[in-house]
DNA sequence: AAGTGTATTGGACCAGGGTCCAACCCCTTA
DNA sequence: TAAGGGGTTGGACCCTGGTCCAATACACTT
């Protein structure tokens, strides 16, 4: 079985062939990796979803129309980035792709150009939002193995309390807190406490 | 002179008159504060920029259209979040609109409802901004109270090194290090490391 | 030339943190 | 009942951090 090297692959999900066609053309010529579906239904069931890419959705569809798929997406675990296609979209359709996190929605006929930028673009955030998913599934593993004492003195250590206030907040004695202190820190994989509060406030925060 | 205690305000920009009007009792039925501009320029030049708020802004008049007007408050010090309100927008228009951090890009005739709801979550993200820009500044000017040392100091603590190693890296003794790592917490106002490593992430990551 | 601010260093002292040792209690599971 | 894991405690030891004291050197401004 051939091995693809994190190859990033554009998917192009239109009922037309000749769009099918014409896109693929249009990204082979840049050196992309590209995946067609004829349906909404196929592509959802049989792309690879962890795979590098994003995704060109034609709007209007039988079946499954784009939008609904990009719901679908939103749903899963991997954060697909979507790029509309539309002939007849309207405002509103518009607004709340964009707002749902698609990063264009844009309209046929659509300039090379500008479509070949916007892939770019969508490229360039499945990129962070990968580097995002994997920092935040590591830091949540790493937290699951905290026992409820060691996560408890750890939201102290968060605030910047010492052992002594910690100690006293949980109403044990300050070895005690050492001892919890150190195998989290160790569980979490922090040299100190600020690998762990900026890991920490990133997790929250993000 | 009147003091209005942050109440917040709405503010209409529209050259028609009659979607002024009916715009303001919608509003002032809710209880909001309405302040109504016939045309974007007035609005620019009068509009109190820093209080609480939110606008709703036709896309669609003489001069300066809708458009224009969010680029300007865009280049502003403080966000406004802004409502679109338009009678002949394109899809283009709206995406642009959104992708420049619009809350929403309305059609007319627009139902109540749904104008009020929009403005619920205008404010809301007026609130959560406002209190970002706050927290920015303050960090900002505690960190321009820093010297240069102490600057460098302080990006080494958010490392996680020790005094040790900071002396090392910077050349000086381990005594010096100490000085300028005090005199810098006091400065940025923290109480601890956890403290300045969780500010310091916020501020470089929003 | 005097004054101010910054950077630097020294010593000394105390408080706090980290880690090694070992031990006990309680609860759940085999 | 026995074994294991989590939570707890104690002591000892060393490293680190924070702050008090005081002092020197350099650059820039007045």
């Amino acid at each position: 079985m051939g091995q693809e090297f994190a190859a990033e692959t554009v998917y192009v999900v239109d009922d037309d062939a000749l769009i099918r066609i014409a896109l693929t053309r249009l990204l082979e010529a840049e050196a992309y990796r590209v995946e067609c579906y004829a349906d909404a239904e196929s592509f959802l069931k049989f792309h690879s979803a962890g795979a590098p890419g994003c995704v060109i959705l034609d709007v209007e569809m039988p079946g499954m129309n784009g939008c609904d798929v990009h719901q679908a997406l939103l749903e899963g675990d991997m954060k697909r980035q979507v790029i509309f296609l539309t002939g007849h979209g309207t405002i509103p359709l518009s607004v709340s792709a964009i707002k749902s996190g698609a990063v264009d929605f844009l309209t046929k006929p659509v300039a090379a150009d500008q479509l070949l930028d916007t892939v770019q673009v969508a490229l360039e955030r499945d990129r962070l939002s990968r580097k995002d998913t994997k920092f935040r599934s590591s830091f949540q593993m790493r937290l699951e193995k905290l026992t409820t004492r060691e996560c408890q003195v750890l939201l102290h250590v968060m605030e910047g309390k010492m052992n002594k206030q910690i100690a006293a907040d949980l109403g044990v004695t300050l070895k005690t807190i050492k001892v919890h202190r150190g195998r989290a820190m160790h569980k979490m994989q922090a040299n100190s406490v600020a690998d762990l509060v900026r890991d920490w406030t990133l997790f929250s925060a993000g």
